[in-house]
DNA sequence: TGCACGCTTGGTTGAATAGCCAAACATATC
DNA sequence: GATATGTTTGGCTATTCAACCAAGCGTGCA
């Protein structure tokens, strides 16, 4: 491995560790249906709003939202759709590891 | 967020996690191309061999990858092509990321 | 049987991450 | 200006994770 391709590696790791987090993949598919205050998502998730802020300041700083503030609000918005099509990929191997699962069960 | 949806967002995260590591990344994207034994990877990755092995172990108990014992040798699969797919989703992030930051450099 | 090779597992240490509370900050309203 | 609401940031603790070394296991061969 390269110093180019280390260096490849590492950018993408930073965006997709961005995305490893329960809370923020479901932030990301609510954020896919339109943009949200973070008072709203607060409430969905379910978390303290200091923690929620962090967490949608690590998907901001990875590029994957945006915010704009009107008011006292901020929205974030999703600023990558292709990332919903990665969770179906990912939907596929949960399918599969319960398959298997089912498999050595029998 | 109920609680089947709390479960669902918990399973995704724990694959995504499984790819969070640019050696990780790495590894997938070569075993995209076939499959290759742990000792390959080693010497591509340029790490210690215990460390690519439990690499190797968190992408196996994800469900992403296989492995197939013959002889001395272990050889990796890559189990789901499609994560190749969500790789350039994150390429798109990084190209939007650095024409955002040349904007700003302007 | 003993040894070499390829791989995995256990143990330890240091770094990164998540959660909450408290405090600060921004905006709107009175 | 004072106060209320919405959001961010700092600080702390507990947990998780990555890396290496050392030891163990599985297989093939002398």
């Amino acid at each position: 491995m390269d110093a180019k391709t280390k260096y490849h590696c590492e950018a993408r790791a930073k965006i997709i560790k961005a995305l490893a987090h329960s809370s923020r993949i479901f932030m990301i598919e609510e954020l896919g249906k339109g943009e949200r205050s973070v008072y709203a998502l607060t409430e969905m998730v379910g978390a303290d709003v200091s923690t929620v802020s962090k967490h949608l300041s690590v998907l901001k700083n990875a590029g994957l939202v945006t915010s704009d503030r009107r008011g006292q609000q901020v929205f974030y918005t999703l600023r990558v759709p292709c990332i919903l099509n990665f969770f179906s990929c990912v939907e596929t191997v949960l399918q599969a590891n319960a398959m298997e699962h089912n498999a050595l069960v029998e």
